[in-house]
DNA sequence: CGGGGCCTTGATGCTGTTCAAATAGAGTGG
DNA sequence: CCACTCTATTTGAACAGCATCAAGGCCCCG
């Protein structure tokens, strides 16, 4: 599903001119999974999925990002995700340390704000999925998505095997959920991407956040 | 369960010899959930667990600290987890910023690398938790505590309710799962606190990882 | 010796998984 | 624009694993 990465270094980025440039399209890894974690990335434009493969062959999926967010930053030496795009998308690709760039300062403490940030996700994503029920982790998910991307109607970016992936459940809860939320009047889908919160109060009751 | 600390600010760290130093009854709260996250906690001698408490009164337990471990790393103003001593300790408290000891860059240093421990840790944990089966988790579990205490026997600190709030699971299942996978060889318990691994690849295999 | 945690074990029910099939949607070429 | 195909999503039915409820055992400590 995901194909290597098109290596077109070309135009040149606003924030850190002197970065590299890439694009990926849709599907394309950006990096992969055990792969030395010696660079991180910038997401100029569209957006990415970290994901972790187990070895019984099911997958775990890390988080999801978007314009501006940083990506690849890991305690390891290598990677313990691996990221992919969700769609067609930028990327600056940053040097972690022994930049000799004029701004290495910037950069690091840029890192520093998305690692402190990466931790208050990762911990949001474990108590999300620490939940009882099925239904609790759907309504958290939502929940969490809409207050992300501030907005009436929001657009998931993944489709329904990733939200199990990453809330630890089967694409056929997640259907079946997302059915018995909407039939219940909480949510009301436009189509399997495009959702709109009907009853806020509600939902975060279920979620029991 | 956890009561109010004893403030007795008394001897001196050969660490940090200017930073307060507290003690903890087992059972103690360290620092408590939703409060002002403006303070680090060495743990100087003892064991420590962090936990939340969600909204529907289920408890999910963050992790497990030992000697040397700095404990209270988070990314927001207000601790999104609580901390309680799991045996009498001994706590230096550090003012995250602003402090103006001789060695503040010292403490930053540490601080950052506390964070991408954390950050490491947590991100384990999710994939743990993430695990299909109790078994798998449990599995996990045993090992991942088997190595970081390397040792023939290892001593669990925490007691049956902890594994299973850690692990996502009811203290009936951990229980089930351990006496499984003792009947099948795999570990040998002397006590309910005390365990061996007799078959490190086997149980490696069952944890899936 | 008795009380109270903590842990283990047993029986039953429910939730989510698994396997299977139908439906909807997106993309392609006529 | 329509027919066709391929994939994603939804829905259904049966099953499995974990939770729940309940009881009994172990161990520490008074």
């Amino acid at each position: 599903m995901t194909t290597v990465a098109g290596m077109d270094v070309a135009a040149r980025s606003p924030v850190w001119p002197w970065a590299a440039r890439l694009h990926f399209r849709q599907g394309e890894a950006i990096f992969a999974q055990d792969e030395a974690a010696d660079m991180v990335y910038r997401l100029v434009h569209g957006v990415a999925r970290t994901s972790h493969i187990l070895p019984d062959g099911r997958r775990q999926v890390g988080d999801f990002y978007f314009e501006g967010d940083l990506i690849g930053i890991e305690a390891e030496a290598r990677h313990r995700f691996s990221a992919e795009a969700l769609a067609d998308s930028e990327v600056l690709v940053l040097r972690r340390e022994g930049s000799a760039a004029y701004d290495a300062r910037m950069v690091e403490r840029a890192i520093w704000r998305a690692t402190t940030e990466e931790l208050r996700r990762v911990q949001a994503h474990l108590l999300l999925l620490g939940r009882a029920t099925a239904s609790q982790k759907v309504a958290g998910f939502l929940l969490q998505f809409a207050e992300r991307l501030r907005s009436q109607v929001v657009v998931l970016p993944m489709n329904r095997q990733d939200m199990a992936d990453y809330l630890g459940l089967t694409v056929e809860t997640i259907s079946r959920v997302l059915s018995r939320l909407q039939s219940e009047g909480l949510v009301e889908f436009l189509d399997a991407r495009r959702y709109r919160i009907l009853r806020p109060r509600r939902l975060s009751e279920l979620a029991a956040d």
